[in-house]
DNA sequence: AGCATATGTTAACCGTGGTTGCCGTTTCTT
DNA sequence: AAGAAACGGCAACCACGGTTAACATATGCT
């Protein structure tokens, strides 16, 4: 389920086993994306999910840890989409390229504060599990210029690199700058745009 | 001067009248791209420098107004390069659009450091600053925006400002990689991607 | 019902780091 | 040369916010 539509869900359910742990997250999440990790306070987490500061203590170790298991969410949705899109890559890389980038510029949209979140809050996350975040990163990033290269094979691996992290990019770009609130019509124009520079025909 | 060679020359002359102003700036604006701007305390710019703390003081008002100066510094930058770049947009649309992704593409990667700081930090400054430099970076983009729909009419509002926020973008994105040291081959490969998402013919 | 556990609240703690005060030194001007 | 202004070091200040302590209340199980 989409984090946009999740919360209204979840949100009158009181106190429940699980439940608000899980609230307490989405609601870090859109705080974390609308001010910044920083600026946004333990409290105002708490305030967020209707108890107050310290309360959050009792989910979580601490702030950090929010936004660490915020990041992995989001790592692991995009691991295992990745996954999914790879599977018959050996049927026809072309095609599974292009489902890539179809699931990948649906679930972006969708997912917005996660996405943002991934790129723009992980250096607040202490040296080491940066480092362990930023390989699992890059190793997804591997896996998607390896079909690239599949597809086109004239690639150089830095113009390979360049035009992935490129597209994954552009994704959140768009996301920051809240140019819509059509998700539909951006998921739409994000993947036209990422098959441009994945140089695929657009036809499909 | 870029950014990356000006370092050098200044950094020897010591004590000197507004000299030392412009160090702190290009010291700053390093330690910002690699930590952050939070985790780079006042002392680090000081020591960074060959002063120690506090020192930073006279010359600046305070660490906000050293990340002001520098976005500042690289809004300038983006604004002449863009009116430089859209002087001839009347004889030949196309062209023009060409010729501010050439200078873009050169400059972002030449200027990498202000280039980041200006998309990733920008919300540690006070809302009042904040809200002026996100309208002129809008007024920016409706520049290109403008200059997009010209070339393709086509186009939709959303589509072309989905369309220069990505390209935009995309080039923050790689820089932020760390994909390669090479400053030529990387503003190429950019280059050609960016032409790619605006649907301009590649060849030059 | 009754105990253990989970969940909350308020008040206090305290480390960090930006900032200021005070004083000495260098540089510039006339 | 001499005074002013700019520049720098060091020590102290102090506000902010994440965290902890101490103490309630609700929930769930037997």
């Amino acid at each position: 389920m989409a984090e946009s539509d999740e919360l209204e869900s979840l949100i009158s359910q009181g106190r429940k086993h699980g439940v608000r742990k899980r609230v307490i997250l989405l609601q870090a999440a859109r705080l974390f994306v609308e001010r910044g990790y920083a600026d946004t306070g333990i409290d105002d987490i708490g305030a967020a999910v209707g108890i107050s500061g310290p309360a959050v203590y009792r989910h979580f170790p601490g702030k950090q840890a929010i936004l660490l298991a915020l990041i992995e969410l989001s790592l692991e949705r995009l691991q295992e989409g990745t996954q999914a899109a790879l599977a018959d890559r050996d049927r026809d890389p072309q095609e599974a390229l292009i489902a890539l980038v179809d699931w990948f510029s649906r679930s972006s949209v969708e997912n917005r504060n996660l996405t943002l979140i991934m790129q723009a809050e992980l250096l607040w996350l202490p040296e080491q599990d940066r480092r362990r975040l930023n390989r699992r990163m890059r190793q997804i990033r591997e896996e998607w210029v390896g079909l690239l290269i599949e597809v086109r094979p004239e690639l150089s691996d830095l113009a390979a690199r360049v035009a992935v992290t490129s597209v994954m990019g552009m994704v959140t770009a768009v996301l920051a700058a809240r140019l819509s609130d059509d998700v539909r019509a951006l998921s739409v124009h994000l993947r036209a745009q990422m098959l441009a520079v994945l140089h695929v025909p657009t036809a499909l």
